[in-house]
DNA sequence: TGTTAAAGTAATTCATTAATTACTTATTTG
DNA sequence: CAAATAAGTAATTAATGAATTACTTTAACA
C-alpha cells in the first residue's frame, strides 16, 4: 500500500496507518491470518518496529475496533439527524440500512472483525469492544423502532427487539451473501430489495377508521 | 468428553469420534484455536494419532463440514416433507426457520465453522465446503419461496432472491444476538418473533374476490 | 548545532502446533 | 493361533509468528 520511502512517523500516524493498513487486509482476508509482519510491510517498516506504536498485536486489533465504532457510528447517526427530527420513519431506518450497508462496502473487514472477535467464548478484551459495537448500534436501531411506534407509524404490536434481531440480520444476510459470492458488488442494490421486505414486515398501524381487535 | 478407556476403535469410528469432538469443541471456542491436541486429548488419545485417521487437520474440517451438510439438510428436507405436499406455505417456511434454530442451538459450532471459513478470501477447499453448503440450504430455501408464489400464497410481486437472503439473516441475526448474549437460551423464542415479522413482510397476493390477472 | 529522545533495523528468542518418525501394542483374519 | 495389519505412543522436527534485544539513524528543539 503505502510504498513512500519515508521513515519515522510519529506514534500518532504510524498507528493511524497501521489501523488503516490492517482495515485493508482485512478487506482481503480472515483477520486472523493476518500477521505483525503484514502490517508493517503494508506501512513499509519492520515487524519489530511495530512494537514501538503499539504494545502488542491485540493493541492493535482494539484500535481497529475503536476506529470502527466511532466511524461506524458517526455515520449513522448523521443519517439520522440529516432525516430530521419527524421524518417518516420508515425512511430514517430505510436510510440507516443503506448507510451501514454502504459502510460494510467501504470497510468490509470491519464485520470480518466484529464477527471473528464474537467467536470467542471467553470474554477477551477484543470480544468486549465487540460487543460494545453491537450494542451501540443495536440500540440506535432500538430507538428509531419505538420512536416509531411511539409517533403511531408502527403498531405498537410491534416487537421491537425481534424487528431490531431481523434488522441488524437482514445485513448481516447480505455480508454473508456476498462472502458466498466472493464480491460486494450489487450489494446495494439487493439491499434496497431485502429491506423492502423488511420494512413490509413492521406492521402498520391499524387502521384509523376501524375498531381495534386483538 | 470420551473418558472411556478403550483403545484402538477402527478408523472410521475414530474419524466419527473426532468429528464430534470438534463439533462440541467448535460450540465454545472459536473453531481456529482448536489445536489436533485439543481434538486428540477429547477423544482419548495421543495428538501424533490423530493423523492415523486423518491426512491433515484441514481433512478433519472438511469432515466436520460433510456431516453437517449432511445433518442440516436431512432435518430441513425432512420438515418439508413432513409438513406435506400442500401445507400452508408459510406454515412450512416458519418449520423450516424453527428446525434450523433447533439445528443451531444443537450444534452452534456449524455456524460459527461456516462463518469462520467463508471470510478466506481465496478459494480454500474448505471455504468451497462451506459454500456448497449455504447454497443448497439457500436453494431449498428459494424453492420454498417459489413454491408458493406458484400455488398464490405470495405474491408475484416478492423478490424471491431477497427474501432468501433475508430469510438466512434472520438466522444469522439470532445467532449473532446469542453470540453477543453469550448464550443460546430463549433463541427459540425469540426466533418465533422475528419469523413472525418476516412472514409478515411476504406480499399477500391480492384479495381474491378479484378476477385474477396474469 | 549538538544532544536527546523517539523511531527504526536486523537478528534472536520463545512458544505454539501440525506433522513425522521409530517403535509398541492390540486385533483381525487366513 | 500366529502372522499381518491397523491403531496407538512418545518424542522429534519444522515452520510460523509474536515479542525482545542491542544497536543505529533520524528528527526535534533547547
Amino acid at each position: 500500500m503505502n510504498s513512500s520511502a519515508r521513515p519515522k512517523l510519529r506514534t500518532h500516524e504510524r498507528q493511524a496507518g497501521l489501523v488503516q493498513a490492517a482495515l485493508q487486509l482485512a478487506a482481503e482476508k480472515s483477520p486472523v491470518e493476518i500477521t505483525t509482519g503484514d502490517l508493517a510491510q503494508a506501512v513499509g517498516i519492520t515487524q519489530g518496529a511495530v512494537f514501538k506504536h503499539f504494545e502488542s498485536k491485540e493493541a492493535i486489533w482494539l484500535a481497529v475496533l475503536d476506529w470502527a465504532h466511532q466511524a461506524l457510528m458517526a455515520r449513522l447517526q448523521a443519517v439520522v439527524t440529516e432525516s430530521g427530527p419527524q421524518g417518516a420513519d420508515r425512511e430514517v431506518l430505510r436510510a440507516v440500512f443503506m448507510a451501514h450497508i454502504q459502510f460494510v462496502q467501504a470497510y468490509p473487514g470491519v464485520p470480518r472483525l466484529v464477527f471473528q472477535e464474537l467467536q470467542h467464548a471467553k470474554a477477551t478484551p477484543l470480544k468486549e469492544r465487540a460487543q460494545l459495537l453491537m450494542r451501540d448500534y443495536r440500540q440506535l436501531v432500538m430507538d428509531l423502532l419505538d420512536a416509531a411506534v411511539q409517533a403511531k407509524t408502527i403498531s405498537a404490536q410491534l416487537d421491537t427487539q425481534a424487528a431490531t434481531v431481523l434488522f441488524m440480520g437482514a445485513v448481516q444476510g447480505l455480508v454473508m451473501q456476498s462472502l458466498m459470492a466472493g464480491s460486494l458488488q450489487g450489494m446495494h442494490l439487493q439491499a434496497a430489495a431485502v429491506f423492502n421486505i423488511y420494512a413490509n414486515g413492521l406492521p402498520l398501524v391499524p387502521a384509523r377508521t376501524t375498531r381495534k381487535k386483538s
